[in-house]
DNA sequence: GCGGTGTTCTGAACCGTTACCGTCACCGTA
DNA sequence: TACGGTGACGGTAACGGTTCAGAACACCGC
């Protein structure tokens, strides 16, 4: 019964000897044609294997394409690996889900050059776009911010007409910082996660630090400088070791390496709670207890530090997600605010506990 | 600068002096015209304004969208709190990035009219879809069979004309009854999670195993009824208990009303490990020994249960998504295989032990 | 008989782009 | 000088719909 060339809304008005507005009708507008044509503009459609009106034709006259464009960092295969990135994502797609919008999730391969990179950021058809956690220099970003579509983004600084989501990542560390100078520890080593589109996978001098081109990642370290920042001497010297890939065998390495270089340190600073987890099967190996001989802390609150009692700062990421697509969704709304901030919580768990009495010069003083 | 209606390809080569088709090779054919020419074309795309070639408009001309569709079990947001999910949205999410095609994720609210929840799928501007493990009967299947794109099913059973990626659910769970038996377990509780879009916690009559929804289920109780149909008198009178949610808490419930109805249950086999560990959960919440005093059994091998060693069957996930992925996008090929099978392992961990005696007749005989 | 009021359907103008083919100037060659 | 080849660009026709302003017609009350 199908025909060579699929048939379309022309061809169905002409099999019927209607308008193509009355088939458009009986699909769109059943109030705007009889009940008994509408009935046959549809059954004729059926034996016709007509479709109904294609999808992209459509976009292109109401200049709606019924989705949202997802910009993720880099790998788009990475986002899944990640919890923090996976609650997000729910959150996101729940939002999208309750306004009957898709997502569109849009391949950003990191290599090539930049224009071939940036081209599917061109070739999204989209309403508008979410961008969640990619560097300050990210040429995909660059491209999005091309597009005149209503954009949000997310764990990223604020940017002048684009719509923002995020935490205090500054503040909620600096409190994690404070939480860990209350307990008496001075010597502290730090894990983060990259800094830059660069592997660099060793310590950091407090340049990169700066300079880092993630905003998180740039915001806890800068929280833990403030709090650190009081009671060391010289933050500088506070050794800061960074990772490329965001695994339990980053964090592991990572602790590796600052053990071996300074096995006094008495308190493990992680920036995200894989890298934390990662750090205490590092410590684990060394027969290290936990919190009696160091502690450990991370951030974000996943379901499986949660679970082992890691001292960390829970984020909502699902709260996150939902935000950042009711922001652009509702984007039209006028009294709309145009940033938000999400609140931090503090968890106290049983990895973090009172330095040792070497580490404490007043106490040792006594 | 900019001007109140937006710039389009005619504007610019109005503007230029030239003609529409110019600026298009610009964008699309840099061969195709003089670089001095290009540049002057992209300068003043600049000056203008101008984003570059509308996706929607071009999609509709060149009748390819760039993006692939996928469409998930009733609410989106479900898939991103089940592991096994996440590894097949990964597969997937990795193969469209590696063709440079998006991935939409399709809004299929499960409530509402079925054409209304089917107009999602009429509304998506993609080349073809991906089916992941909704229930037979779905509405939302069944637009996507209608509109005349590539299709590859995963977890669904085979259907004519379509792709399909799957492993052996029956024969793998057969595997694991076996296991099972030789350890001299007889009378086993299963846990299953939903067979059909209606709610029903509760337990499950043999009936209701065998027109159950979703393949994947249906799969594996017939497997488990393979194995146990030779060594107990009557299928029908092992206890089967089903949940709604896939959940750790609807685990631990179906163990709870399994246990409480039999305390004397040698083994629960659960057909997936999130399922398992939350039976676990209850288990241990009645200080049952694992294995001594009971063993329980899960089914994906998600990262969790490995690491707890969880008696279970390891199935690719993460290589179903791939294989959906490339089948999908590579389906022009004309000698390509249209149907996918994987292999899955039986993995035998610490929570599956010997029955104990009182369960094993013939050992008790002697 | 006439103006008013719906209902039902039509005509034509877009939406912004790319495919296809044609034109034209220019160049080297016999 | 005629000729075929080549590079650069232009014209036209889709691509498949939606939308808006009416046309045609029936019905109604006065």
């Amino acid at each position: 019964m199908k025909q060579r060339r699929p048939a379309t809304l022309a061809s169905l008005a002409a099999e019927l000897g209607v308008s193509r507005t009355t088939v458009s009708n009986a699909y769109n507008r059943p109030d705007q044609l009889s009940p008994e044509l509408r009935r046959r503009v549809l059954e004729t459609a059926r034996r016709l294997g007509y479709p109904g009106p294609d999808p992209v034709a459509r976009s292109l006259r109401t200049r709606r394409a019924g989705a949202v464009g997802l910009l993720l960092t880099e790998a788009l295969s990475y986002a899944f690996r990640d919890p923090a990135a996976i609650g997000f994502l729910e959150g996101l797609a729940l939002s999208c889900e309750e306004a009957g919008q898709g997502l569109l999730m849009v391949p950003a391969s990191p290599e090539g050059d930049q224009a071939r990179s940036a081209a599917a950021v061109h070739r999204a058809g989209v309403d508008g776009f979410v961008v969640y956690s990619v560097p300050d220099d990210d040429p995909h970003f660059a491209a999005v911010r091309q597009r005149p579509l209503p954009t949000v983004v997310c764990d990223q600084p604020v940017v002048e007409g684009v719509g923002h989501v995020g935490i205090d990542d500054q503040g909620a560390m600096a409190g994690l910082g404070r939480h860990l100078i209350e307990l008496g520890h001075r010597s502290v080593g730090v894990i983060c996660m990259r800094l830059g589109r660069d592997r660099n996978d060793g310590f950091v001098d407090v340049l990169r630090q700066r300079a880092a081109h993630f905003h998180v990642q740039r915001a806890r370290l800068a929280g833990l400088a403030d709090a650190f920042g009081e009671v060391v001497d010289d933050w500088s010297a506070v050794r800061v070791v960074e990772r490329f890939d965001h695994t339990l065998e980053s964090g592991a390495s990572a602790a590796r390496q600052l053990l071996d270089r300074d096995p006094g340190l008495s308190a493990l600073a992680c920036t995200s709670d894989i890298l934390a987890l990662g750090a205490l099967e590092e410590v684990r190996r060394r027969s290290l207890r936990v919190p009696d001989d160091i502690t450990v802390t991370g951030f974000d609150c996943v379901p499986e530090a949660e679970r082992l009692g890691l001292t960390t700062v829970r984020q909502p990421v699902r709260e996150k997600g939902r935000a950042a697509g009711r922001l652009l969704l509702g984007s039209t709304e006028p009294g709309r605010r145009r940033s938000v901030s999400l609140p931090t919580e503090l968890v106290i768990g049983a990895t973090s506990g009172p330095a040792k009495a070497t580490d404490a010069p007043w106490f040792s003083g006594l």
